[in-house]
Formats: C-alpha cells, structure tokens, sequence
RNA sequence: UGGGGCGUCGCCAAGUGGUAAGGCAUCGGUUUUUGGUACCGACAUUCCCAGGUUCGAAUCCUGGCGCCCCAG
C-alpha cells in the first residue's frame, strides 16, 4: 500500500520545523486537506510523524456533512492519509473535553446576548491545550497544524504573523496563542498559497485532494446554530420583544439566541428601511434595533487579553499604542489605539460595524503590513460613536 | 346609515384608460474554519367582490362588502 513517492518531482518547498532532522513532530490532523498535507510534507522532510486526529462531537450528524472536521469521515480520511504515507495514527476519544471547554461556553455566551467563536475556544482551550499536552507526552519534539499562519522567529522569541496567503489567513482565530504554545507549534503551510498545498495534496495522491474546505461551525448542522443552543439548554431560550431605539415596539422574537448585533436578516419586521440588531439585552429578553448607523462602534472594551507584543500589556495599554485591529475574521486590520479603562480598551479610528460582544478584537502590529499579531482580547462591550463623553 | 375618505404582494407604497414602480420583510445563492454584514437572484397574469362602458380598465360607471374620520 505504501507508495514510493519521489519527492524530487514533487514541486513542494522545503520545510523547516525548526528541530532537529528525524525528530518527532506531531500533526494535528483533521482529515482535511490542509493537515494531511502538513503531514505529508512533514514525512518528507525526513521527521518521525505521529498523526493525531481528535474526535470531538457527535459522529452521527456529522458523517454526512461537507466541510466538517474531527468525526465520522474525517477520522477515517485522516487515518487512510496516515497508512498511505506509512506514519502512526492515533484517534483521541476529545469528546467531553470538547462538550465542556466549547460547547458549553457557545450555548452560554449566546444565552447571555454575545456571540460566541467556537473555533477560537477549540483552538485555546483543545487543540492547542489538551492536544499539545499529548503531543509532549507522545514525546514530539513539535506539534504541528495546518493552520494558516505563520510562526516567525524574532529578537524576542517566536512571533505570530498573517498567513502569506492573506485569504485564507487565520491569524483571526489563533490570536490566543501563547508564547509557551508558539514555542512549541509549527505551521508549515503559514507560507503556502492555498492553491499550492492541494496541488500538493493531488501529486501525492491523498485521498482528501479534492475535499471541500471547512467551513461553518464544525458541530452544527445546517448552519442551524439555534437549535444546538436549545438541544444544550432546553427551554432556556424565551421569546421577547423586538424594540426600537426609540423606544417603539416592533414585534415579538422566538428568543435573543436568534440573533447577534448586525444581524439584518431574520428580524421579520417591516419598516420602511433596513433594520439591524443593535443589541441584546437578555435580562429583559429584548432584542434592540435600530437604522444601519446605529451600528458605528468607536471604542470596544475587551476582557481575557492575550499579549504577545513586546513589554507588558498594561504599559502598552496606557501607552495608548498604535495598533491595527481586526474584530471580525474577515476585512483586512484597520488603525486604531490601545487604551486602559480599569481594563484594555481599543479606539478605532474610523469606527466599526456589527461589533457584537462575544467576538474577538485581534491587534496586529502597526508596522509590516499589519503582519504581525500582537494578541488580543474578547469583545465585552461597545461604546457606539459620538458617544463617549470621557 | 348625515357628511367625507379609503380598500394595489406579508407591511408600506407608486400608478387616474394602454396592458402592475420601488422600499421593507421573506426565500435562494455568492463570500466565509465563528456569528453578522455586503453582494446577486427570486418574489402580484393581478389591483376588495360582482356586473357594465371601452379595441383596451387597478385606473371610468353601477351595485355590494369592509375599514377610517367628522358630525349626530
């Protein structure tokens, strides 16, 4: 079954992991294209590669769906790639660990009016938490992912930088990542245009050469988000009022899970323009909106910050450092300034729409093209524009 | 039961004889490892009902029905 590859003809870079030649190096594997290929290249290279695939929910939704990852079909994708390019596989029973550290918190922050990122809680609180623990005890002298992201070495230490491959750059979602994890995680792929890893993967002959990327939340059928809140926390969501800014009753709601600030579409409420969720206010169960410009946000107050900037937090804070900022994956960074208000506080230059906490606010560096990700914090209120006094 | 007004897609609303604008909502799609936005597309053979006039009516006439306002 083992193909005897010529690597010679394969027009793939070489890749550096950074450790030493035939060292071990884990690869967190998905069962998409991109980690196999990580894998692959990473066989290649000459490293003694351990795959590891998590199984994280429920198998039964997932077997069918296109563009999931870590159940079902994925496993088994990722274990042919294992025996096709002849390294051991293991599949983690994750579970548990998944239900507590992402799903539980996803039915909670929507429960509470926030929008929650469960990819970004699975990044933090699993793969790069619970699986790098593994990996350590796997005795891997790295672990590496297929993320979209690039691992720079610099003065100070490993720093986190955009993908080269801007379009799929998934700095938004990674912006957690500690100095520690840096230390010890790789992304091949960081430097890789898309189109080039799966024309790897299709001269390689990996079966998952052709699988759709992933899109959408891993453990959602249907893009029906809603419905998992309310199958983890039965009859928690309660219907309310949908209420104008000015104070006007507009119509009744099935409950503020449906909805996250910016959200046009779904309201059911003819006004004679658009309207859009301005906020949500869980204690009264009322949904608040209000016209497009309601939504201009200026200033967004963030709590859990990450920094992996140089010096301290606080002083860059207070320093009022120029950064650039992304509060939606999506939309290239844009200026604005750190703050302290008994916490971080972000200023934006030129103010923001759809800012709904819950949401990330990722910094990035102000120089380099904004390459550089400087950390980041978990949006916990807004302040809307002209609004601020002090 | 005197006077006046109105009745066009789920909501608002153009159109007053020439063969049903538009906005909102809704639905579908595109974009996207979160949500949302944005963008693209679909969406009244029919104008409260029934007759009539006309080559031709949502638009004119007659009669119903249903609302609203003023007065009593």
């Amino acid at each position: 079954m083992t193909t005897s590859l010529d690597i010679s003809r394969l027009n793939a870079p070489k890749l550096d992991f950074g450790v030493e030649k035939g060292a071990r190096v884990v690869v967190a594997m998905s069962g998409g294209v991109d980690s196999s290929v990580t894998a692959a290249l990473a066989k290649l290279a000459g490293y003694d590669v351990v795959g590891v695939t998590l199984q994280l929910y429920d198998h039964g939704v997932a077997i069918q769906k296109k563009g999931a990852c870590c159940a079902g079909q994925d496993i088994a994708d990722a274990r042919r790639v294992a025996e096709a390019m002849d390294f051991p596989h293991y599949v983690l029973d994750y579970e548990d660990r998944f239900s507590d550290a992402v799903m539980e918190d996803f039915a909670d922050t929507y429960l509470a009016g926030a929008t929650p990122i469960p990819c970004v809680r699975c990044n933090e609180r699993v793969k790069f938490k619970d699986l790098l623990e593994t990996a350590r005890d796997l005795g891997g002298a790295a672990m590496a992912t297929g993320h979209y992201i690039r691992r720079v070495d610099g003065p100070n230490g490993p720093e986190l930088r955009r993908a080269a491959d801007a379009s799929k750059d998934q700095s938004y979602f990674l912006f957690s990542t500690t100095r520690e994890q840096l230390d010890y995680l790789r992304f091949p792929l960081g430097g890789l245009p898309k189109d080039d890893v799966r024309r790897m993967a299709g001269e390689l002959g990996l079966v998952v050469a052709d699988k759709p990327d992933s899109q959408d939340i891993c453990f959602v059928p249907e893009g029906k988000y809603a419905s998992v809140v309310e199958r983890l926390r039965p009859g928690a969501a309660e219907p309310g009022e949908i209420v104008h800014l000015d104070g006007t009753v507009m119509g009744r709601h099935p409950g503020v899970i449906h909805y996250t600030v910016g959200q046009r579409r779904g309201l059911g409420v003819a006004a004679g323009d658009p309207l859009y969720v301005v906020r949500l206010d869980p204690a009264r169960r009322q949904v608040v909106v209000g016209p497009r410009e309601a939504l201009l946000v200026s200033r967004i107050a963030l709590k859990d910050v990450s920094w992996i900037g140089e010096g301290d937090l606080e002083s860059a804070a207070r320093a009022q450092t120029p950064v650039a900022v992304k509060v939606r994956s999506t939309r290239p960074p844009a200026p604005a300034r750190l703050g302290w208000d008994g916490g971080v506080v972000v200023d934006l230059d030129a103010p923001e729409e759809g800012v709904a906490p819950g949401q990330a606010c990722v910094f990035y560096s102000p120089e380099d093209a904004h390459d550089r990700v400087l950390g980041g914090g978990w949006i916990a209120a807004t302040v809307e524009q002209g609004a601020r006094a002090a």
